[in-house]
DNA sequence: CTGATGACGTGTG
DNA sequence: ACACACGCCATCA
C-alpha cells in the first residue's frame, strides 16, 4: 500500500463536501486546493475510501471519464441518476445546472 | 534510477 | 465540431 499524501485528503474532503445530486470537476477541485495539476485528483480518487462519492466529480465537460474504474462501469452513472442527476451515454444533461464549484459554494473551511 | 502511464485541461489547426 | 500535441507531475513497473 502506498502512503496516503497529505493533499490526498484535501482531495477527499473536497470530495464529500460535494452535495447529493450535484457534480464537479477535476479542475476545480484542483483549483481551489491549489494543486498544479487536475491529473492528481483523478489519481487520488482512484484509491479513495467508499466513504468520499467520487462519482460526483466528473471533467471539464460533464463527461464521467472515470466510470471505467467502478465496479460495475455503469455503477458511477447509476448512482448518479439515483441522486437526481441525469445522465446520458456517459454524459451529464443540464452540466452547468448541477455543477458545483467548491470556490463559490462552499460554506466550510 | 529511468521511463511509461494517466479518473485532466488548454492550445492549435 | 474534431483531432492531435503538449504541459502537467505523482505514481507505477
Amino acid at each position: 500500500m502506498s502512503k496516503t499524501s497529505e493533499y490526498y485528503l484535501d482531495i477527499y474532503a473536497v470530495t464529500r463536501m460535494i452535495p447529493k445530486g450535484r457534480v464537479t470537476s477535476y479542475g476545480a477541485i484542483a483549483g481551489f486546493l491549489g494543486l498544479p495539476s487536475a491529473r492528481m485528483v483523478g489519481t487520488a480518487l482512484n484509491q479513495c475510501p467508499k466513504q468520499v462519492p467520487a462519482h460526483r466529480v466528473v471533467n471539464r465537460n460533464g463527461v464521467l471519464t472515470g466510470a471505467a474504474h467502478f465496479k460495475p462501469p455503469s455503477e458511477m452513472s447509476r448512482r448518479l441518476r439515483i441522486e437526481g442527476v441525469k445522465v446520458k451515454k456517459d454524459q451529464v444533461q443540464d452540466f452547468k445546472r448541477v455543477f458545483w464549484d467548491p470556490s463559490l459554494e462552499l460554506k466550510d473551511l
